[in-house]
DNA sequence: TCCCAGGCGGTAG
DNA sequence: CTACCGCATGGG
């Protein structure tokens, strides 16, 4: 049993974390503990006064190094929080709700896949999906006494055919997973490479040839894997509490998609990715 | 029964 | 280039 413990680390709150849309595979154990699985491990946070524990099973890599990784402990979210809340009362009001909020750094396959899986979708769906997919073509994984299920690999949902995820219940969304698993795994995409691409532009315009994946999936794939805070997915929430609160529109279906991305751009100094998550925790959790 | 869900791909204009 | 429509499935 892998254990790594934090101590008073600022900008970190289980539900803000874990219930700001951005992942899928954790699940709340009580008020204080989730529990989810990351790459080969599963991980239990648990709060408890000024400390978060971390334990887990970590088979093939450095459990502390993992958890320091994937949540995102380096960077310093004080820094974001300073300089969004110096741009207006909305942002310094939604950095308040959602004061614990941090950008995980998930796997960029398991993004691509679960994203493009999110499409017309609703997340407690998505996470059901996403649960049978790992069930079926992942490896068990057993910790305390409970066995769950890694992700599969490319290679591992290379093996599933188009009948077969439309039996897991993807629907329509059953070709687009198996064209991108295809494309991933015949190196006609290269994961690798596009790490290794330094503009967030070059890097969307490339995602946007998988098939399933548009704008806003693209922009989740940046944002919740690769951590481009400039990648600014528009969804209903978004464009809601952006008309809200900058726009003004009576139909707020009808904000021009573009005219709202260089406002994002423009407003949110290069952290639009950030400010998107804080506002979107505020007006989800507040209206939905 | 109808409507909606963190959209996308295809087609028409 | 923009505008619209169909799409599988399940829950309210």
């Amino acid at each position: 049993m892998e254990k790594y413990i934090l101590e008073n680390q600022e900008s970190f709150n289980l539900k803000h974390i874990f219930e700001c849309g951005q992942c899928f595979r954790w699940n709340k154990e009580d008020e204080e503990t989730y529990i989810g699985v990351v790459k080969n491990a599963v991980i239990k946070v648990k709060k408890e006064n000024n400390k978060i524990i971390f334990t887990g099973s970590s088979k093939d890599e450095n459990f502390e190094s993992l958890i320091r990784y994937y949540f995102d402990l380096d960077t310093n979210y004080s820094e974001y929080k300073e300089k969004l809340s110096k741009i207006d009362e909305f942002m310094k009001e939604s950095i308040k709700f959602g004061e614990g909020i941090r950008i995980l750094r998930q796997d960029l396959w398991e993004t691509i896949i679960s994203f493009i899986i999110s499409a017309n979708n609703n997340i407690p769906r998505i996470k059901k999906i996403i649960e049978r997919l790992s069930t079926k073509y992942g490896n068990k994984i057993e910790f305390e006494g409970k066995d769950y299920y890694s992700f599969p690999t490319v290679k591992e949902l290379s093996k599933a055919t188009v009948e077969d995820l439309r039996a897991l219940g993807l629907g329509f969304r059953d070709k687009r997973i198996f064209n991108t698993t295809q494309m991933i795994l015949n190196k006609e995409f290269d994961l690798e490479k596009l790490k290794k691409l330094d503009n967030t532009n070059l890097m969307k315009e490339e995602l946007l040839k998988l098939d399933g994946v548009g704008p806003k999936v693209a922009d989740c794939i940046l944002l919740f894997s690769l951590k481009r805070v400039d990648a600014f997915p528009i969804d209903v929430w978004v464009r809601r509490v952006m008309n809200d609160l900058y726009i003004h529109n009576e139909d707020e279906n009808k904000v021009n998609k573009k005219e709202l991305q260089k406002l994002a751009e423009d407003k949110f100094l290069g952290l639009s990715g950030i400010a998107q998550q804080y506002l979107f925790y505020w007006k989800r959790e507040l209206e939905g």
